[in-house]
RNA sequence: CGCGGGGUGGAGCAGCCUGGUAGCUCGUCAGGCUCAUAACCUGAAGGUCGUAGGUUCAAAUCCUACCCCCGCAACCA
């Protein structure tokens, strides 16, 4: 088994803001920290969603094709995920054949298992934003505001699922899997909204409306609701109904997900409603149900970042401006996972200078440094009994502990908060210990080595705990200090006679502008 | 009674689930060190943890009421 993670897949009608590198940045963390702790057994899988009226629309405004204008933008998010560093073991797009072909498959099975059923809907509906309107549409008048042009009434066959008939059984397993949804005070939410839940989902549009989606395999006329299609990337692209031969991953091996890590917006209704009720229809047992990893918003100064109001933070700029380590660091650490935060340039780069530069990059560099100065690089692993260490030493163990803790509860702040203490204890150590005055008493030669053998075993383990978080940086570290590469995360890896490389600023101070 | 989040030293935030000396970053003041990216270390000032009750030997943490701020059409993590 592998442990199983996934991003929603983001929707291809523009390119990406701050708020996407958010999320992917999350999901590569966990999963890096999964590799770490299991040998690699772990699995990141991301991707667009590329069908819907919204891309078909923005398309034709340009006018150029769907399929274009979907790749246009995919190829942006593909470009970003790169540049941050995102290991992603699987990509999702839609328009894959493959995922095509399995969800026209579960819409079959689904068929024949009566969980659809065709009926004809009746509504107004906008020409202009080509939607079906409801009340909450209306104006204070009651009215269909002139924002939606002309408004018409209409009557329309579709597809339905039947979401309702397993309402009780929705309500049910939530209520009996408090792990289902991560932070736990989603769930509150998720089942008041199960409460309200009130009808069928409708699973189809015309195709005269709508052509840029999934074809139904047994009604041609109709194309896929995109939320149907776009859930169900997360078991197709697992390999889930997969030909032979198709390039995808074995199914048994990964499913059920671990985490499905989502934003805010979209736990009520697609992924703690719609998601799991298809599942559950296809099939899936109770104990086969993935679970979800809730995330906040990043606020730019106490507002929501929206595109409409044109206050987004380009995640391209920032990399260019301070690196992809500032931006992934900032990012994994001003916020509590699940709950809001208000994004900072300026804590962006005081985080940076302070905690990377100051405290963790300056600690590598002067105990590379000084081990160069007095040992030409070579640690001597001697057995002491000196407090000072020894405390030291066991601070780092109760690190390792509360690191993994942080971890199991995917609270990456509270991760990164345990590390830093032991950044702040050993940069302590070097003060109290003085290195440099060790080094001109021959009669404390052993204490030298000791000190400088404790100092280079914290900045092991300190690039291994970053490495999740900044991985390029993480490299930068252990390859100065010439350390295996693989996380070891336990005292004492460094083996006698240790040569150290050469000691580079790894993280250079951003200068005020 | 629509749903949910938040209110902690000057600023920004942890801590609350699993009650027990209030913690981090920045800022301010005073010292130390010189290995290091003018970085590092120590000490100090500064908080009745929104308000009022309650439970308890003990409450920022649990319970009740109230006050204030934010989000909940679409784009959108």
């Amino acid at each position: 088994m592998k442990y199983f993670v996934t991003t929603a897949i983001d929707y291809t009608n523009s390119g990406p803001h701050v708020g996407h590198a958010y999320e992917k940045v999350l999901a590569d963390v966990i999963v890096r920290y999964r590799r770490q702790v299991s040998h690699g057994n772990a699995y990141l899988l991301t991707g667009v969603d590329q069908h819907g009226q919204k891309v078909q629309q923005a398309a034709r405004q340009q006018g150029v094709e769907p399929m274009e204008f979907a790749q246009r933008n995919t190829d942006q998010f593909l470009r970003l995920w790169d540049l941050l560093q995102i290991k992603k073991d699987g990509w999702a797009a839609t328009t894959d054949e493959r995922h095509k072909r399995a969800v026209q498959k579960v819409l079959q099975a689904l068929h024949a298992k009566d969980e659809l059923y065709k009926a004809k809907y009746t509504g107004y509906y906008s020409i202009r934003q080509e939607q079906f309107l409801t009340d909450k549409d209306r104006d204070a008048e009651g009215e269909f505001g002139p924002e939606w042009g002309e408004v018409t009434y209409i009557e329309e066959e579709n597809w339905y699922f039947r979401l309702s008939k397993h309402k009780a059984w929705l309500r049910h397993y939530v209520e009996t899997h408090p792990d289902f949804v991560t932070p736990a005070f989603r769930q509150t939410e998720l089942l008041n909204a199960i409460e309200r839940l009130g009808g069928d989902l409708c699973v189809s549009r015309p195709k005269e409306r709508l052509s840029w989606g999934i074809e139904f395999p047994f009604d041609p006329d109709f194309v896929t609701y995109v939320w149907f299609d776009a859930l169900l990337n997360y078991v197709t692209f697992a390999g889930y109904l997969a030909e032979p031969g198709a390039g995808l991953p074995d199914f048994q091996e990964l499913w059920p997900c671990q985490a499905h890590v989502i934003g805010k917006d979209i736990m009520i209704p697609a992924h703690g409603i719609y998601w799991p009720v298809m599942l559950h229809a296809m099939g899936f047992p109770d104990d086969q149900m993935p679970k979800l990893l809730v995330h906040g918003w990043w606020n730019l100064g106490g507002a929501k970042m929206s595109k409409s109001l044109g206050n987004v933070v380009d995640p391209f700029d920032v990399v260019h401006r301070y690196g992809v380590d500032a931006l992934r660091y900032y990012l994994m650490r001003d916020i509590v996972t699940g709950q809001d935060g208000d994004i900072s340039l300026e804590r962006l780069i005081g985080r940076y200078n302070t905690d990377l530069a100051n405290d963790l990059g300056n600690l590598v560099n002067r105990t590379i440094n000084m081990s160069q100065r007095y040992r030409q690089g070579r640690l001597h692993k001697v057995e002491h009994s000196d407090p000072e260490l020894t405390a030291l030493r066991q601070t780092a163990l109760e690190v390792i502990g509360r690191y993994h803790e942080a971890f199991a509860q995917t609270l990456v702040h509270a991760a990164l908060e345990a590390a830093w203490q032991l950044v702040r204890e050993t940069n302590t150590l070097v003060e109290r210990k003085a290195p440099w005055k060790l080094a001109k008493d021959p009669d404390r030669s052993a204490e030298l080595d000791a000190v400088l053998y404790t100092l280079a075993e914290c900045c092991r383990l300190l690039a291994t705990f970053v490495e999740p978080v900044i991985p390029g940086a993480a490299s930068k570290i252990l390859a100065q200090l010439q350390a295996d590469p693989e996380p070891q995360l336990t005292w004492g890896a460094l083996p006698d006679g240790h040569q150290l490389g050469s000691p580079v600023p790894i993280f250079p101070r951003i200068e005020a502008k």
